[in-house]
DNA sequence: TATGAATGAGATTTCATTCAT
DNA sequence: GATGAATGAAATCTCATTCAT
């Protein structure tokens, strides 16, 4: 069966409701009710395009993530020197969170609660440690941290990356003085991320 | 009013089937009626002892926060050099994590849920980063990583930790070629933390 | 949305099972899964046609009421002399009573519980009052009850009418020796009522 | 088995504990748990003293009407003109309803819902209209109101009586507009109650 | 006489999904 | 391709009452 113009059209509704229902009320919140009246469709006409729920999730949480991506993998391949891109790429990482906060946060609970979400989800997270781990392997192509495992490294650093932006953007960030803004925290995640690089010796 | 020996017995006889409800199903699907059969007691027990679901399910991270901190914290305050203090907590951290893998999915889950039970959470989540944050004013009392804000970098850190441990140990890591050993991990989780405080001058 | 002939029917079929589970249990024992079962359908069904029972109670009184005004407004808008149009209307308000007995139980007990419902419920017997109230009034003109407030005057004729049938229909009537016909309730209401308000001189 | 002092005590306290919870929250919301709290009992406590909740407030029943009795029936025993001796009477109604009215709200709720309560009530209310039918037939001795059936009649102008006070102190009173005052609802309800039984003719 | 403990028996409401048309 | 209708299967919480001590 071909979808028709019409069937695509009518996908693509689902689509479009289904983010702005999660961005309202949060993946958990979501029901499909809402979603189809959103659309203006029933739910029944749903199920033509759709298994269920979370196939749909899934398909917002790729849309999500191609843009990321692009957005974040910009500054490596324009040929800055690599920490300026490194600190560009955390900055519109930053950016990215806070513009689309709301999004994220449904993906996320998504991702904590439905098991097959959080595969495709961690799948697309691999992009970016791919990134962070090429940037890992051009530093020790120069001389630096010597030993570490790039992939490895660029995993725990875009956990701190990604989990630092959840706490302190989606939400009121841990229980210390300070008023954050975006440079400070960009600065702060730049150093400590460059200087867990940029290193000849151990620090024993 | 006054609680007997059986009164107390019941209690803990709830808690301890929670416990392993939560860790079997998952916070979501923890059903009363499970925890309830669990204990071998009545659902309308359960509300002697507890208000609601989610007060029990805060008593139940509340134990595990405490084991956890008296854990972490105790490798700094035996005296030991202060990075090697970081590599035994560190190690600790991951082990606790190892250990009780069930029980803290559920309560993720449940801070994902439940907004109440988010704020307990990141209170206590405050615990580790203030002890993360005594590791980073130390170094800079000896010079090291001057500027940068301790308790934002603890909290960075922190989430470097944590979400790691949730990638590859709740969960089955990021999709890349590795086998990971607890040595590894722990060593690569240390020599990126070490060398994003044990510096003396700027990245750029 | 648009609701089909058969969407109709069930809401009808749910109001009509409605009417007869209160009938036979009262308001407080009227079980939404009675009402499903007497309807045929499922619980979740219900919640396709009404947003809760309460919802649901109250269509069955307003229906109620309109029955009821039309019924005893009727006499006085025949031009029949007053005095008889009165009786006529009190033996129309007896009749209906005896008639609908079980569904005023309902609707009177659902007025005693719920706040909302009530109201509604009050603001019903106001229509009542008012035909009484204009009937005072035309005395009034001819010269009768001189001073008396006719709303007030008419909210308490329309109690007692109310509180009688109440008293002797839906229940089992005062403690006193009397097999009680319609005749002699009607008779005695009227006989009282038309003296209330057919005087000329105070009582003193 | 004798009841001690202490027994007899402990009983006492549950009735009183019952009123004021009664008062606090109608009878539907008084919940036995609640009753025990304010009586500084447990719940278990109550059963050696009571067979029910429900026989319990027949108690408070029993004792409010007692002095509604001795109140009312005071001004026909005092050898007043037996209308004044009618007004006074309303009057002290009309007051004790007001002084008293959460109560009352506990009672008729009480009587609506719950059956034997309610035989019980009307039981009560049997000693109203004997003192109204007294009256009547004293009237009647008087030439007055021939033919009417003293017990009925007195039972319609009970009814009058009692609901009106329902209507206006217990709720809000009908949407009239007027702002009642004790006097002139009085003054309404004996008018229409005199005049009622103080004739001679058939109203046709 | 007193009470902590325990429970049976509900009751309402939610929602993803299926089906007939 | 679309949709109104229908439902199964839960899930949480309440409360009067009983019982062992």
């Amino acid at each position: 069966m071909k979808p028709t113009a019409k069937g695509r059209a009518t996908r693509q509704a689902f689509l479009d409701a289904a983010r702005r229902v999660v961005v309202r009320n949060g993946y958990l919140n979501a029901r499909l009710s809402d979603i189809a009246d959103e659309a203006g469709k029933s739910m029944a006409s749903f199920y033509n395009y759709f298994d269920s729920k979370e196939a749909l999730l899934a398909e917002l949480a790729k849309d999500f993530d191609a843009e990321l991506q692009a957005l974040v993998a910009e500054p490596f391949r324009q040929g800055l020197p690599a920490i300026d891109a490194l600190r560009e790429a955390i900055r519109l990482f930053y950016r990215h969170y806070q513009r689309r906060t709301p999004e994220i946060v449904g993906i996320v609970q998504a991702s904590m609660i439905d098991e097959n979400f959080a595969k495709e989800w961690r799948q697309i997270r691999t992009n970016g440690v791919h990134t962070l781990a090429r940037f890992v392997r051009n530093a020790q192509r120069d001389g630096w941290a010597p030993g570490l495992h790039p992939e490895l490294a660029a995993s725990a650093l875009s956990s701190m990356l990604e989990h630092f932006c959840w706490v302190w953007i989606a939400h009121d960030g841990d229980a210390i003085e300070i008023e954050l803004s975006e440079d400070v925290a960009v600065d702060t995640l730049w150093t400590l991320m460059a200087h867990a690089v940029y290193w000849r010796t151990d620090p024993a």
